[in-house]
RNA sequence: GGGCCUAUAGCUCAGGUGGUUAGAGCGCACGCCUGAUAAGCGUGAGGUCGCUAGUUCAAGUCUAGCUAGGCCCA
């Protein structure tokens, strides 16, 4: 049966693609895949949840690709890999994403509002994008099952993490402590790092040093801060052991100060006067010394004691070895610490109270960041703390306290929802998880996993698991599983139930509010039962008679998503779950970017250590692989706001972007002047699109795609990105208005239909899926940071998609030509080894090929995989069938042929195989054409239904590799020869000598010669075995072999060695199988395995080494192989005439050859009969000198041009003649003899 | 401030366990092929392997320090 047919032109990839697609549906591949692989053993991977409550960007195409390359590949080799897609639903952006759509602020907004709505809105917008989320997946193959998929805040999932939580309980691992925390005040929320991180701004705040009077001593320690509303929270004042402190007098004032001796001259410059110094003590002396504190706030009940208001180590005690924040980089080094406003303060608060237990910790501040009553007396009580500053200093002012005071510059976080708000440091009362204590136990369980790559395992990894803290897990929010601490209100007894169904066992109406929310509303999601605020009413009674009592907070989505393992199958109460989470426990293989490293990556393996204590390490997650981030062109971060990204759309679906159209000549567009039919973009934008400057692009509104404009594309140096600078005419015609040149790349596509443009490449589809996921395969080893643009993603396509195509391309046109039939031709298939030379070598090669992948995938190294399909396909084209052409060419249907067929026919079906986990479109595509079309029934009907090549060492012949290596090294060193003597291909040579490095390689080499003579276009070839009037010897060391053995001596020997003549050396291997050179008085031994001899090129001939060895040509011309040289050129432009006048290859011409060289038109003349029959002429006239210009004729096709610099003319015409095989004669027939 | 990573050709990147002409692709230059043809191919130029010191017979590769960039954390 004919091949389907291969697009000629561009090839449209999507298009491709979404036909693939649509085969998978209708067939159901991906379901078949799991059902036929049902009883092979496990693959287990664990999908990492996103979530979907904002849009997939490049970051997640590239953890998709890879999260689906490895299964494909897995499926392949005979497991069964279940693929159960995830979503992560809980948490704070889902909230503030809420909060944003209902233009409400803050908890007190939200309780207002009603925490069971405000459920009920998260619930909806958890899946705002799932359709794209979906879209994006299915579009660039990614096989997950969706209908499956786990969903973090389903009532079974919630339970899981109860269970999980319960057990952790029950182990005595969940606590109830402080952390000190970024707060938003008048939100009354904590914020995470990541959003703190973002909302810096550069504020000025007032900065003071602070007179704190030691007790019982003539002395004021000076203490710096920039804080100065938590001065009235004092506590401590930390000091460092090893900083030298010194007492200083003041010569103005008489009084003593101490502080850091190293700071002393900067203070000094503060006041501008002279500190005398008095006395030096170390730091770890003065702890333990008292000071009275600036103010009386909570001096009153506690002044007198001990345990407060002294110097304490300034170390944050986290492990072993001292942590000391106190710096001399600012300030005293005498650090003022309010515990309740400072994380280092708070470590030193937890650190004291252990030596303490009852140690209270002091905060005047309430939640809504005002101060409490205790700062009545100042009249701050109810006042916000920033604006107390200036009363407080004032008041130390006044009471002799400020002993200096200025402006201190800087960053300063806001809250990024409220950017007027400032964040404040502040503890809250939290529960926590005590990793602490099992951290051990986690680093064992780390040592195991197998990182790709290595170093993340001690590395960042390793280190995040040296400096653990306890896992603060509670949340004082909304959405969220809620945490199953139950505490009765009589006794303060705690329980955490595992499940609902155990609840209702202790109070079967725990759930009525929820039936009864249920029953009035039917709509009412089931989850939402484990959810705030109905969660909050259930209740059960206490042994005690009390009543129990949910504690308000929710958990940590962090802890969700690590108790994926098991509470993807509700386990352990969903019926089925044992063995579902027994049979996929742990997971061989996990992959996710690195900034998971302290997110999924160690929740999962947090949890998995904590829960399962007695599982085998490792667990959860047996490997992991960690990716790199997607940066844009020049390395930097992929950014919405500046809009330096390539949307994934244009990679997979059309070339196309939409910009906002600016006004002309004003700021940014000044001077820019469009005429109709052109349009200004910035040159990013431009390069972004991979376009040139006068491209040519259709113009439409999304809205209207029937109203075009094509026009071509200029830069506008100054314009930002996204904004575009059209005509009149052109804005017109397609109804759009201008806008602001200050438009965010990000807010272009939600402005005013009239006000954005869609930009689209004309005629150039997108390079698509494959093209997508070969980028991130082949660009570089997938931790590595990935440079990404439509221009590096075509680059790569190149290197094998679009080679790959080429070539199977070929085999189409020919084996449909031919009716090559692998089903009907199966009686023409001769055995591989009867095969020709070319043949065995390209089917060794693929053998060869198929083992690396297959090691190299085994051990997860996917980069080196592409590498070596690369170099496979790229040796297919450009050797196989450059050298093969002839063979396809050729009359008939010869045994040779057909060996060609079955020989490419068989490397291409089995590289769709091997292609298959890569490339699934591509390569679906080709298996369906050579093999599903041609074999029907009864074969599997789809390439991810087959099992993956592994290769058969049978089948590879190492010396043919070798050989063909040479060969090819021996003609690119006589198209070297060729290329520096200007000598073109063309032009035949009489002979090539060559001279090989290894002599006794001739034999082997020989066998190839007619190829090598073709290549080279010269008649003979000859090897030279004495070839000293053309070569010199060189002698190298093998220093590989040597060095061992030799050790110092090594370089006097290679001094020897290169001084020896090389010819003499030589001579005695030869004879004597060894040479002995005396180095240092001594004889060295050598055998040949210890000298690399090498043959270069004596100057003064047309040669060139390598090595291989050296090749020679005879560049004398006589006058048959010039007449033989120009025949071809004049055969050539004969030839480019026929296609440049597009005549079809059969059509019969006319030629007409004027000139006015005697020589030439006599040589043209004699052999007019072989240039017709190469050229399909049924007429040749020769005419010196021909017409003149002026007077030809105009009809047929006309070039001038020079064959070794004497004039030509060319003129043909196409005429009608006899039909003639469809197939040419090939290039063989001569001329010339 | 701490940790981790990266630094090799104009650009993007390879270079197990140290072994002597440091590679590829793109781009560029020159050229070939013209029945895979909006394709294919060849040759060439271009590198003090970030810097400095060390270990070694031998360092792009190992060690230490420094510099620059990225990421994470504070």
């Amino acid at each position: 049966m004919a091949f389907d047919k291969v697009d000629q032109a561009v090839p449209n990839f999507p298009e491709l693609e979404r036909r693939i697609l649509q085969l998978w549906k209708d067939r159901q591949v991906f379901e078949k895949s799991l059902e036929e692989s049902r009883s092979k053993p496990e693959f287990v991977f664990y999908e990492g949840p996103p979530t979907a409550n904002g849009l997939p960007h490049n970051g997640h195409v590239l953890t998709r690709v890879i999260k689906d390359l490895f299964p494909r590949y897995m499926t392949m080799r005979g497991f069964h890999v279940e693929r159960r897609a995830g979503w992560d639903t809980h948490g704070l952006p889902v909230e503030v994403e809420v909060e944003k759509e209902l233009r409400i602020r803050g908890k007190e907004a939200i309780l207002q509002y009603g925490v069971d709505r405000f459920s009920k809105k998260c619930l909806e917008s958890v899946f705002r994008y799932t359709t794209e989320w979906e879209h994006l997946t299915q579009r660039i193959g990614f096989w997950v099952d969706l209908e499956k998929a786990y969903v973090t805040f389903h009532k079974s999932y919630v339970e899981s993490v109860w269970w999980a939580l319960s057990e952790l309980f029950k182990k005595k691992l969940l606590y109830q402590g402080h952390k000190v925390v970024w707060w938003w005040a008048q939100g009354g929320t904590a914020l995470s790092a990541g959003e703190v991180g973002s909302s810096y701004k550069t504020v000025d705040d007032p900065s003071a040093y602070v007179r704190f009077p030691l007790v019982g001593e003539a002395a004021s320690l000076v203490v710096w801060t920039t804080t100065p509303w938590t001065l009235p929270s004092n506590m401590f004042v930390g000091a460092h052991a090893d900083f030298d402190y010194a007492y200083v007098k003041d010569e103005e004032t008489g009084e003593v100060l101490v502080l850091a001796e190293a700071l002393v001259p900067a203070l000094e410059g503060k006041l501008g006067r002279k500190l005398s110094p008095q006395k030096v003590v170390k730091g770890a002396a003065l702890f333990g010394r008292r000071y009275t504190p600036p103010f009386s706030t909570y001096a009153a009940e506690h002044g007198a004691d001990e345990r407060y208001f002294r110097i304490v180590p300034g170390d944050k005690a986290t492990s072993g070895s001292p942590q000391w924040f106190v710096t001399l980089d600012a300030g005293t080094g005498l650090v003022h610490m309010a515990p309740a406003f400072g994380e280092d303060d708070w470590k030193v608060w937890r650190n004291e109270r252990q030596k303490a237990p009852n140690l209270e910790m002091f905060c005047a501040v309430r939640s809504d960041g005002k101060f409490d009553h205790r700062l009545q007396a100042l009249g701050l009580e109810g006042v916000w703390v920033k604006d107390a500053d200036k009363t407080l200093l004032k008041d130390l002012k006044e009471r002799g306290l400020l002993l200096h005071q200025e402006t201190y510059r800087h960053e300063y976080p806001f809250c990024p929802r409220a950017d007027n708000d400032p964040l404040i440091q502040y503890a809250r009362s939290a529960w926590f998880i005590q990793t602490t204590a099992k951290i051990d136990q986690v680093m064992a369980n780390n040592e195991t996993v197998t990182w790709a790559p290595a170093h993340i395992k001690e590395g960042r990894f390793g280190d995040f698991l040296a400096s653990n803290v306890d896992w603060a897990l509670s949340r004082e929010r909304f959405w969220g599983t809620p945490l199953n601490i139950w505490v009765c209100e009589k006794c303060e007894a705690m329980e955490a139930p595992s499940s609902c169904a155990e609840i209702e066992q202790r109070n079967p109406a725990a759930f009525a509010a929820f039936a009864e929310a249920k029953a009035a509303d039917p709509t009412l999601s089931e989850h939402l039962i484990v959810h705030k605020p109905w969660i909050d009413q259930v209740t059960f009674s206490c042994k005690c008679g009390g009543t129990m009592k949910r504690v308000p907070e929710v958990i940590d989505c962090w802890f969700d998503s690590g108790c994926m393992p098991f509470a993807q199958f509700g386990y352990p109460h969903a019926p089925g779950s044992k063995e579902a989470f027994a049979r996929s426990f742990p997971a061989d293989f996990i992959s996710e970017a690195i900034d998971q490293t302290r997110g999924w990556f160690y929740s999962l393996m947090a949890v998995s250590t904590l829960v399962f204590d007695k599982q085998k390490p490792p667990h959860p997650f047996k490997r992991c692989i960690v990716l790199g981030h997607i940066v844009d062109k020049a390395g930097k971060k992929e950014s919405k706001s500046i809009g330096n990204y390539t949307p994934p759309e244009v990679i997979l679906d059309a070339v196309r972007m939409e910009f906002a159209p600016i006004a002309a000549s004003e700021g940014v567009a000044a001077g820019i002047k469009p005429i109709a039919g052109t349009a200004y973009v910035g040159r990013d934008d431009l390069e972004g699109l991979d376009l040139k400057e006068g491209s040519r692009v259709n113009l439409y509104r999304r809205e209207d795609p029937s109203v075009r404009v094509n026009v071509q594309v200029q830069v506008g140096k100054k314009l930002p990105r996204r904004v575009i600078v059209l005509s009149d005419v052109d804005r017109e015609t397609l109804g759009l208005e201008n806008g602001s040149p200050d438009v965010m790349p990000k807010e272009v596509p939600n402005l005013a239909p009239t006000r954005r443009v869609v930009v689209e490449a004309e005629g150039v589809p997108a390079p698509g899926a494959d093209a997508f996921r070969w980028f991130f395969y082949a660009s570089n080893p997938p931790w590595n940071n990935t440079r990404h643009s439509l221009s590096n993603v075509r680059g790569l396509q190149k290197e094998l998609p679009i080679k790959l195509r080429n070539v199977y391309s070929f085999f189409v046109t020919y084996a449909n030509i031919d009716g090559f039939d692998p089903k009907k031709d199966e009686a023409h298939k001769s055995e591989v080894k009867k095969r020709p030379l070319l043949d065995r070598w390209i089917l060794s090669e693929l053998e060869k090929t198929k083992q690396a992948v297959t090691v190299h995938m085994d051990e997860f190294r996917s980069y080196e995989a592409t590498q070596v399909l690369s170099e496979f396909v790229e040796g297919l084209s450009n050797w196989y069938v450059r050298r093969s052409r002839d063979r396809f060419w050729a009359e008939g249907r010869g045994q040779d042929k057909l060996d060609a067929y079955w020989t490419l026919y068989m490397v291409l079906r089995d590289l769709s195989l091997m292609l298959a986990p890569f490339l699934p479109f591509a390569a679906e595509d080709m298996y369906q054409s050579l093999v599903v079309k041609q074999y029907g029934e009864g074969h599997p009907s789809s390439v991810h239904l087959r099992l993956f090549p592994t290769g058969d060492q049978s089948r590879i012949d190492e010396a043919l590799s070798l050989d063909m290596r040479e060969v090819r090294d021996l003609l690119s060193l006589g198209l070297q020869v060729r290329a520096s003597h200007k000598l073109k291909t063309r032009q035949p040579l009489s002979e090539a000598k060559i001279v090989l490095s290894v002599p006794a390689r001739k034999a082997a080499l020989e066998a190839y010669v007619e190829v090598m003579k073709e290549e080279l276009n010269v008649e003979a070839i000859s090897f030279l075995d004495r070839a000293d009037a053309f070569v010199g010897y060189k002698v190298k060391p093998n220093f590989q072999s040597l060095g061992k053995r030799l050790g110092p001596k090594m370089k006097a020997t290679q001094a020897a060695i290169t001084a020896a003549d090389p010819g003499v050396l030589k001579a005695a291997l030869d004879q004597k199988g060894e040479v002995r050179i005396v180095v240092d008085d001594e004889e060295v031994v050598l055998s040949s395995e210890d000298l690399v001899i090498l043959v270069e090129a004596k100057e003064g001939f047309a040669a060139a080494s390598a090595p291989v060895g050296v090749v020679v040509l005879d560049t004398k011309l006589d006058q048959r192989l010039l007449d033989v040289g120009r025949l071809r050129e004049v055969l050539s432009k004969v030839q480019g005439a026929r296609k440049e006048a597009q005549l079809e290859y059969t059509q019969r011409i006319e030629l007409f050859l004027d000139t006015s060289s005697e020589s030439l038109s006599a040589l043209l003349e004699r052999e007019k009969g072989a240039i017709a029959k190469e050229a399909l002429c049924l007429s040749i006239q020769v005419r010196n000198p021909g017409p003149a210009p002026s007077e030809r004729n105009e009809d047929g096709y006309h070039l001038d041009f020079e064959v070794d610099g004497e004039p030509l003319h060319l003129h043909l015409r196409g005429i009608q003649g006899p039909a003639v095989p469809a197939v040419p004669p090939g290039r063989g027939s001569s001329f010339i003899g």
